[in-house]
DNA sequence: CCGACAATGCAACAAAGTTGCATCACAAAG
DNA sequence: CTTTGTGATGCAACTTTGTTGCATTGTCGG
C-alpha cells in the first residue's frame, strides 16, 4: 500500500513517549501498514525475518503499545488476541472483519457504523472504556479456496526461544 | 426474574433437536435465566451444585449447544469464551456489556444498536456469518465497590474431575 | 570505571480448551 | 436374559496463548 501515508515506526513511539529500541521499531514496523490486526505469534515471526526476539519481549512490548495507547488488543473467535496500530491522528475506535475460516481480521475504515453502538453504550449504568464491534464471517479468499485457508498465516519457521 | 417467561430446558433441547440427558438439562438450566454470558468455569460450577460433571463433558455440551444454534459464544476481553442461550424465538443478535473488573458480561436487549453494523456487513466483500457487538467499561457494582471486583465469580470450590 | 535502571532473555508456570481412548448406560437384537 | 451396538461421560495427557520471577545485558550520568 501506500507508504507515504504512514508515520515512521520511530515517529510512532516518540509520539507516544515509549522509547525507542531496536526491538520496538520493528514490532510496530510489522504491525504498520498491515493494515489488519495481527496475532502475537504472527508479529513475531515478522519481526524475526529481522532479528532474533523472545516471545515473552514481544508480549511485553504489545502490552507497553497498548497501554500507551499506540495499540488496540482485540479478541477473535479463536483463542489468540489480535493488535493492530491505533490509526495516526485519534482515539477514535474502529471494528475488524473476522474471516472465521482462516483468521485474518480486517481493519474497518473508522467510524463505520459505531455511532450508534457508542450511543447504546451512554445507556447503560457502567463506565463505558470502548466499544469492540467484529463482523465474523467468511472472506473473498476463503470463499474462493474450497480448500486449504486463504491467508493462514505468516510463513517462517517457528524456533528461536 | 419471572420464571414464567422461560421455555423449559426439556424443551428448549427438543426445539433444537438435541437428545435429553441430566448433564445437559442441567446446563441448560444452568445458563437459563442468568440474562448474561457465562464462562465455561461458571456454568460448571452451576452444575455442580446439582451433581457431580466433568469438565471435558461440559465442553462438549456447550459446543453442540452453539452447533445446533441453542446458544452463542462471545469473547470477551479476557481468555474464557462466553456462553449465552439464544433467546427463545430467533436467531436475532444481541450485544453484550462486559465489565473489565469483574468480569460481568451482561446480555443487551435484542436489536439494541445493531442495525447499522448488521448493514455495515453487507458491503464487506465477505460471507458474514454473524456480528459482535461488546461494551467494555466498568459495571455499576464495581464503580462503588472500590476494593474487591463485585460479582467476581460464582462460588463453589473446584475439585471434581 | 561505577552504579542505577530499563530492556531483554530464559525457564517455569498458568488458564482455557482439546484429543484420544476407556468406560458406562441403555436400548435393540437374538 | 444375555449380547451387542451406540451415544454420553470420564480421565489423562496435551496444546495454545499468555504470564511471572529472576538472571543477564546494555546504556547513561557521574
Ligand atoms: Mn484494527
Ligand atoms: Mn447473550
Ligand atoms: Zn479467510
Ligand atoms: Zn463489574
Amino acid at each position: 500500500m501506500d507508504a507515504a501515508l504512514h508515520e515512521s515506526p520511530a515517529r510512532m513511539l516518540a509520539r507516544a513517549g515509549i522509547e525507542a529500541t531496536p526491538l520496538r521499531l520493528a514490532v510496530v514496523g510489522a504491525m504498520a501498514g498491515a493494515g489488519r490486526a495481527l496475532p502475537a505469534g504472527d508479529i513475531l515471526a515478522l519481526v524475526r525475518r529481522l532479528r532474533p526476539a523472545n516471545r515473552v519481549t514481544l508480549y511485553r512490548i504489545l502490552d507497553l503499545l497498548v497501554e500507551k495507547g499506540l495499540a488496540r488488543r482485540h479478541s477473535a473467535g479463536d483463542r489468540a488476541q489480535r493488535y493492530c496500530l491505533e490509526p495516526g491522528t485519534a482515539g477514535a475506535p474502529h471494528g475488524h472483519a473476522y474471516c472465521v475460516r482462516c483468521g485474518a481480521m480486517q481493519c474497518l475504515p473508522q467510524g463505520a457504523g459505531l455511532a450508534d453502538v457508542a450511543a447504546l453504550g451512554a445507556g447503560l449504568a457502567m463506565d463505558v472504556l470502548s466499544v469492540e464491534v467484529r463482523i465474523d464471517g467468511v472472506c473473498a479468499a476463503c470463499r474462493e479456496s474450497k480448500g486449504r485457508p486463504a491467508g493462514a498465516a505468516v510463513d517462517g519457521d517457528p524456533g528461536n526461544s
